[in-house]
DNA sequence: TGACCAATAT
DNA sequence: TATATTGGTC
């Protein structure tokens, strides 16, 4: 964070071609939101008025240091899921750090969700803070939070059994569901594979097999919309959530092999860091603002001062949403 | 061997 | 229904 982003990074990502200009970057850095519109990491994300009121422990201050070590942790801690992975790992940290313009990477992070089909019985009506379980955040910073999470999630023993517990079902926030298809419309469907777009996301505690399931799930999508494309809109509830996708449908059709290189946006040119802004509240399927058809950010900045949700989704982003994996 | 993907299970 | 898991294939 103190040192520039070097912005070679943004060379070839996994077979992408050409380099990433500098204009282009800069370009793409004007679409940014400024460092102003950000809640910088090393903020408390939870008043300490709304951490009392649900018996949540406030969290510990952070400094800048802090957060970004936090987010070089996360990375690494990513890119050591798989082997052999990518030649310039770099290449993801941008897409992660310049985001942030200057504020920062963000990793997200996601939250789990019990995965008992708990929405009958188990009333979580006394607020009474005794669920921690239900929806639990982790903090991003680094590992602690994951091995915290589990010692606090099978606190009985936390070596073995935690080892084999389950983890927590994901679940596809609007916001989380946002990055994956915002990479994937990078990426171009055809590139999208559950590797790489786990690894753009940069989402802590994202699994390959839980890309690869929702994933399944959005082709099916793009099949159907595609199918039905002349026949009105879905009435499928999945609609409300895919409804935000900005992946071109021609990029089904495009069997056109092997160009990887995908005319993705234009020119071709890598995923950029992509600013990451959701207006829809999850009920109100809307158009997508965020992203232009070139992958740029198109509405965002003033809806980011002025929507509400400007500030969950800040912290949606930034903030817990996972499921610990451990592997 | 690991990743992808479709089918199937929960 | 949404997500996880499995099994075949590359």
């Amino acid at each position: 964070m103190g040192e520039e982003v070097n912005m070679s990074e943004y060379e070839e990502l996994g077979g992408g071609e050409n380099g990433g200009d500098d204009d282009r970057v800069a370009e793409w850095e004007t679409g940014l939101p400024c460092a102003d519109d950000l809640t910088p990491l090393s903020q408390l994300l939870i008043p300490p008025e709304l951490a009392s009121a649900f018996s949540i422990s406030p969290e510990p201050y952070r400094t800048v240091l802090d957060v970004s070590r936090a987010s070089r942790t996360t990375l690494s801690g990513i890119r050591g899921q798989h082997s052999k992975g990518f030649s310039s790992s770099d290449n993801f940290k941008s897409f992660n750090e310049s985001r942030g313009g200057g504020g920062g990477g963000d990793p997200m992070v996601i939250e789990e969700a019990e995965e008992t089909t708990d929405r009958d019985g188990d009333g979580d009506g006394d607020g009474s803070g005794t669920d921690p379980r239900k929806s639990r955040r982790i903090d991003c910073s680094e590992l602690e939070a994951d091995s915290a999470l589990r010692a606090e999630n099978g606190a009985e023993d936390p070596s073995s059994a935690a080892r084999t517990l389950k983890r927590p079902r994901l679940v596809w926030t609007p916001q989380l569901h946002r990055r994956f298809v915002d990479v994937v419309g990078h990426l171009g469907i055809k590139n999208a594979v559950p590797k790489t777009i786990m690894q753009l996301m940069n989402v802590e505690g994202l699994t390959r097999e839980n890309v690869a399931s929702h994933l399944q799930k959005y082709r099916l999508y793009l099949k159907r919309m595609q199918g039905l494309s002349s026949e009105g809109p879905s009435s499928s509830s999945d609609h409300q959530l895919f409804a935000s996708t900005p992946v071109p449908p021609q990029s089904l059709h495009e069997s056109g092999a092997g160009s990887a290189h995908n005319h993705m946006h234009g020119n071709g040119h890598m995923p950029m860091p992509i600013p990451m802004s959701y207006p829809p509240p999850p009920m109100m399927p809307m158009p997508v603002l965020g992203v232009g058809h070139m992958g740029m950010p198109v509405g965002n900045h003033g809806f980011e001062s002025h929507n509400p949700y400007n500030m969950l989704r800040q912290r949606d982003w930034s903030y817990p949403h996972v499921a610990p994996n451990d592997k």
